[in-house]
DNA sequence: TAAAAATACTCCATAGGTATTTTAT
DNA sequence: ATAAAATACCTATGGAGTATTTTTA
């Protein structure tokens, strides 16, 4: 199970279903099918009550749903709260007032 | 970024190096430093410091792991906390008492 | 100099795209 | 009948292994 997964999995029930997600995940539809399938297998359960009109949570959908926004909350949190380490310093504001020399 | 990358950064810390990380992920040497490699590139930040002895964080690889930790820990959650759906259900057991007819 | 990590190279598994078929309303 | 998901097929990216080089304590 990767994030990539989760992410599929959000952006369906998100988006309502496969081919708006896969627009929103810059994805074909068919590689977001079969993404959040290789979930399912993984997983074992069915996520998503499929119909021609959209697609919806199964039970075991709405609890791995939640379950998958923490995931990627922390991932995101993990990203965002970065202490950016700049290789090169910035250089000190210059306190120039007068006309560029 | 996906789970790889942080359950090999963990692997690393926990294991004091990339050798013995490798061994305990079931990948080779060269993958486990291409892996935590490539985290690093897509944080823009070096996360361990290498010697020639062991490997340990650096500053700001003390607080992704922290994260990176917490995010494994909801992925971990996930699955363990599987709604399990079996798809034939388990059958009644047997109330019988007296030896197999 | 002796460990451990990084790199060069190669290979292959699989993620992803396109085109088509199947399914459900 | 139509819109959406599943599937078949193909390609290419990159994940992974082996062998080697580089690094540093």
């Amino acid at each position: 199970m990767e994030l990539r997964h989760l992410r599929c999995l959000v952006a369906i029930v998100d988006a309502g279903g496969f081919t708006d997600a896969a627009i929103d995940l810059g994805l074909s539809q068919a590689a977001v099918s079969r993404t959040l399938g290789s979930l399912e297998d993984f997983l074992g359960v069915r996520l998503l009550h499929r119909t021609s009109r959209s697609a919806s949570p199964t039970t075991a959908g709405v609890h791995v749903l939640a379950r998958a926004r923490k995931v990627l909350a922390e991932a995101d949190n993990l990203i965002r709260t970065l202490p950016l380490a700049p290789e090169v310093p910035l250089p000190a504001p210059s306190r120039r007032i007068g006309p560029r020399p």
